[in-house]
DNA sequence: GACCAAATAGAACGACCGTTCTACTCATGA
DNA sequence: TCATGAGTAGAACGGTCGTTCTATTTGGTC
C-alpha cells in the first residue's frame, strides 16, 4: 500500500533480524529507512506493531518462495521441495543463519500477546502447509496428518542448526533424514501404487 | 565455589530463560537473588561475564543429565536415551518450552564475541556428545561420524517445537524419526551382528 | 583483639529507550 | 482555492539500563 510502509518494514526485517529485536531501537530503523518517527508511529501500533508487520511481510514472503520452488513437483519429490525452497530462502542473503525470526520474536516478547499469537499462528499454518503438500504429493489424509509433523520437525531443527552446522550442511542433513522417513513410511505413494 | 555467586547464576538462569536476556536488567537479577549489586561486579565481569557464567552452568547441568539418562543403556537404546533425557530436562520445570537458551543467548548478542563462542563451543561439544554415544552403541567410527549430525539435528528440532507441539510430543517424534533413521541405516550394529 | 576479604545499601553517572507532541511542508483532489 | 491527509524535523517526557563508586558492616582467621 504505501511506500514508506513498506520501506519500514524491510528495514525492520533486516535490523530485527541481524542484530535482534531488543537491541534495534525505533530511532535507528526510522534512520536507516530514512522515513520520519512520526510515520512510523501512523502505520503501526508501537514497536510491538511494527513487529507484527514484519512477521506478516516474512510469512507471505517465505510461503510464496516455499510455493514457488514446489511448483510442477510430484510425489516425494513435492514434499522434499520444502527443504530445497528453505534452502534458497536461507541462502538469499550471505549471513542469513540467524535461526527462525519468528521464535526470536516469541523469545524475546514473552509478555506480548500480539507478538506470541501472531508467531503461534505462524507456526500452525507452517504445519498445515506441510500437511497440504504431503496430500498434493500423494499421500492420503490419516498418512499426511501423520508425517507432517515429523517434516515440520526436520525443517524447524534445520534452521536452528544452519548457525552452526551452515545453511547447505543442516538443510541437506534434514531432506536426507525426511527422505528415509517417507520412503520407510508403510503408506508412501510408491506403494500403494505397487499393491 | 562461593554460595553467592551460585544463588546469581541459579536466579539469572531462570529469569534469562523465562524473560529473555535484554528484558531481565541487573538490577532485577540482584533484587530476585537477594545479592548485592557489588556482589555481582566481583563475581562477574559485567552482564556479558554473567550470561557466560549461566552458560557453563547450563552446559554441565545439561549433559550431567543425559549421562544419568543413558547409564547402562546399550546399543540403539543408548543413542535414543539423549531423546529420553532431553524430555527430562525439559519436563524439570514446568512451563520450559522456550527454546535452546544457547542459541537465545547468541541471536540477542550478535556482537558480543565471548558470548558467541561460549555458544559454539557448547554446540561443538553436543555435537561431539552425540558420536560419542553412537560409539559407545556399537557404531564404528565412520558410521558415528555420519550419523551424529543427524541425532543433533534432530534433538535441535525437538527443542525448537518444544513451544509450539508441546514437550512431550515433540521429542517423541524426533525420537521416533531417530530410531528410524538408525534401524534403517546399514552400518547399525545389529546389522552387523547379523553378518 | 586486629586484620582482611567479602558482602551490603544506596547514590550517582551517562546513555539509550519508546512514546508523544508541536509546528511546518507539500502534494492531491474536491 | 482551499481543505485534507501524509510526511518531516526535532524537542521533550519519564523511565530503565549497565556500570562505577563510596561508605559501612559482617564473618572468619591469624
Amino acid at each position: 500500500m504505501s511506500k514508506k510502509r513498506d520501506t519500514l518494514i524491510a528495514t525492520a526485517d533486516r535490523l530485527f533480524y541481524t542484530e535482534g529485536f531488543a537491541a534495534t531501537g525505533i530511532d535507528r530503523v526510522v534512520s536507516v529507512a530514512g522515513v520520519a518517527l512520526g510515520t512510523l508511529y501512523r502505520h503501526f501500533d508501537g514497536k510491538a506493531g511494527l513487529v507484527v508487520g514484519v512477521l506478516d511481510y516474512r510469512e507471505t514472503a517465505f510461503f510464496a518462495r516455499l510455493d514457488e520452488t514446489a511448483a510442477g513437483k510430484e510425489g516425494r519429490d513435492r514434499v522434499l521441495s520444502l527443504f530445497d525452497g528453505l534452502l534458497s530462502w536461507a541462502e538469499q542473503k550471505p549471513g542469513n543463519e540467524n535461526g527462525c525470526l519468528f521464535l526470536r520474536a516469541a523469545s524475546e516478547h514473552p509478555e506480548e500477546p500480539a507478538i506470541r499469537t501472531r508467531v503461534l499462528k505462524h507456526k500452525k499454518t507452517y504445519l498445515t502447509f506441510c500437511r497440504k503438500h504431503l496430500r498434493e504429493g500423494g499421500w492420503d489424509a490419516a498418512a499426511a496428518r501423520r508425517l507432517a509433523p515429523r517434516i515440520f520437525l526436520l525443517l524447524e531443527g534445520a534452521v536452528a542448526t544452519c548457525g552452526f552446522l551452515g545453511n547447505r550442511i543442516a538443510i541437506k542433513q534434514a531432506r536426507d533424514a525426511a527422505e528415509d522417513l517417507l520412503s520407510q513410511d508403510p503408506s508412501t505413494p510408491a506403494m500403494q501404487n505397487r499393491s
